[in-house]
DNA sequence: CTGAAAGCGCTTACAG
DNA sequence: CTGAAAGCGCTTACAG
């Protein structure tokens, strides 16, 4: 059923050699030559067998995202507006450079050398090129062992022992968090909270200690509350927010948008007036962020700028063998300024 | 570097021949055989080549999920909870059974030709083993094409004129818009009335029709309003029903949970007790569903079992050639239950 | 400018 | 029970 280089050499009357030729562009072959033989192939249709080349030394141009969740909530978490969109980001640029993406899941409760085995086994059996990992997990020595093993991979959300063939790729959460409270400084307001999640979690702590940079910059007062990157969680605020903090605080840097949704909703039942009078920013640029009044400002990871500054590293010395690999990626949060920010 | 089968036979004193069959698990080779070279084999992290296996006739067990967007909202929509959960339930799913699932993006605005050669030349290189299209396109007579050259294809969200390699999983949207209604008459609503999506989408249609055809049942009257899938478009029809419907209806089936989502933002500002009225369920199971009170009621696509089943067929027979591929795969929707349906 | 030949790493009848 | 040999579909020095 499928045509082969055989018979569109026999169509066209050269050797499979020449038709290989003109299928990878050789210089020497006539224009003559490559049109008689592109005109064939292309009645046909024909496309060179992907398996026969890998195995001849090209690369598969595959890279696996590898998508860390937790056990209990996989799905959840799998299905995140953060892990999608940087997803999709992936498979939008690894279009452009003529890749092809492919998903996995790793559940934090998987046996590490599972893993291990299982991703090594995909690299070996040349599945992919490369492989990138995306959201945190308690235990992830088993990164550091695909490292040493030499394989070309990017981690994000991690800061990993950087080998030859791999790089971490960092977002600069104090950075963003900073920007934001600076933003509330610069529109008035002078008593600024921060409500944020787990501070098990890395961006976490990231974002309390820019918060405190700003803060401190400005001789203000560090009024800040750690929980979880729920809604739950910033439901449970907006009850402590008006016991305690009504009062003392005009303005409020969230940790996500998620808690700020569950604030905002509780917040709408409790007094709705306090929504118009503080001044609020999250983070992650929630689909949710436009849908209410005021429209919610927040910090967001330049998906964009990630995916391809990574896919580009990925790629660099997969033909010219010559090209580095960096050792690590920075990027820079993007403001998204709505109205919950503004002077009042 | 990579090993191969010619170092393995080697180091195990037997033929690359023997190697072969004891991967593959033939009869004929005694245990002592087996233990020997497997030995050899685990100790060197040895992994047939894939690309060697496809090319000797294995099935590569990739499958590729192509999804749908528009032109203008691509990531819009490419990240939306449908295709999402839709996506990860894939993923989860083809690993159980040793499948790998790649991603790739149609955008409305794209050639057809361009698209359709696009994807055929994925099969013909032999990437994937088939394919799932998700998301409706307004030209999508490329899929038709596809199919008419035979390659193994499952189709959801839309009918495509079936062939022998492919077919198409339809979720019974009628029927659970028609559950959705008469679970709120059981609860003793009267007047129910229905806010939809765009009337171009098949779905939107066949709600309209399962919502109609409950109502005809119980001998109510009909009052629908059909706008468009989004937030904006809920947040218009609680101006509208403040305005005219406030003493006429009891109770709303949703066309989505996002267009309930604006409806009760907009609601909460405008007349909250409303909310506390009214009956009203969803669909989608929208993550924001739980936030609210009371929390939204939503019938929702089984992505679990519309993905097994799918990834079952497109399975099926690519080891045992005389099993059937199904022609249609029917799938009912799931309701969940929560508060904002109950009797009040 | 073109083609014959070797070889990538595997599997599978077939012979013994 | 085991191995030699052919062949999957391609690419690439090499020879001419």
């Amino acid at each position: 059923m499928a045509i082969n280089s055989t018979k569109i050499a026999k169509l066209a009357g050269v050797s499979r050699s020449t038709v290989s030729k003109v299928i990878n562009n050789y210089p020497d072959i006539p224009q003559s030559t490559k049109d008689k033989v592109m005109a064939i192939i292309n009645e046909n249709n024909y496309k060179p067998n992907i398996y026969a080349q890998v195995l001849k030394g090209i690369a598969p141009k595959v890279i696996c995202i590898y998508i860390h969740v937790s056990y209990k909530d996989a799905m959840k978490e799998f299905n995140s507006h953060y892990m999608m969109t940087m997803l999709s980001n992936f498979v939008y640029e690894a279009e452009q450079i003529g890749y092809s993406i492919s998903v996995e899941m790793v559940r934090a409760n998987e046996d590490q050398k599972k893993i291990l085995e299982k991703i090594t086994n995909t690299f070996l059996e040349k599945r992919i090129e490369s492989a990138v990992f995306i959201g945190q997990t308690s235990d992830d020595t088993y990164i550091d062992e695909l490292v040493k093993r030499g394989f070309k991979l990017a981690s994000i959300d991690r800061s990993v022992d950087v080998g030859g063939n791999s790089f971490n790729v960092i977002t600069d959460d104090a950075d963003g968090a900073y920007r934001a409270t600076e933003l509330l400084y610069k529109n008035g307001y002078k008593n600024i909270m921060h409500i944020g999640g787990d501070l098990k979690k890395l961006s976490s702590r990231s974002r309390v200690k820019g918060y405190e940079k700003s803060v401190t910059k400005h001789g203000g007062q560090i009024i800040k509350l750690n929980g979880t990157y729920t809604a739950e969680f910033g439901q449970e605020c907006a009850d402590i927010f008006c016991k305690e903090y009504l009062d003392k605080v005009d303005s409020i840097v969230f940790g996500n948008d998620t808690i700020a949704t569950g604030f905002i909703i509780r917040m709408m039942q409790l007094d709705p007036q306090v929504l118009n009078k503080i001044g609020y920013i999250g983070f992650d640029d929630d689909v949710i962020d436009t849908l209410f009044t005021p429209t919610i400002s927040s910090m967001v990871v330049d998906f964009k700028g990630i995916t391809k500054a990574t896919l580009q590293a990925l790629t660099a010395n997969s033909e010219d063998k010559d090209q580095e690999i960096p050792h690590e990626i920075h990027s820079k949060m993007l403001l998204i300024e709505r109205d919950s920010s503004s002077k009042r």
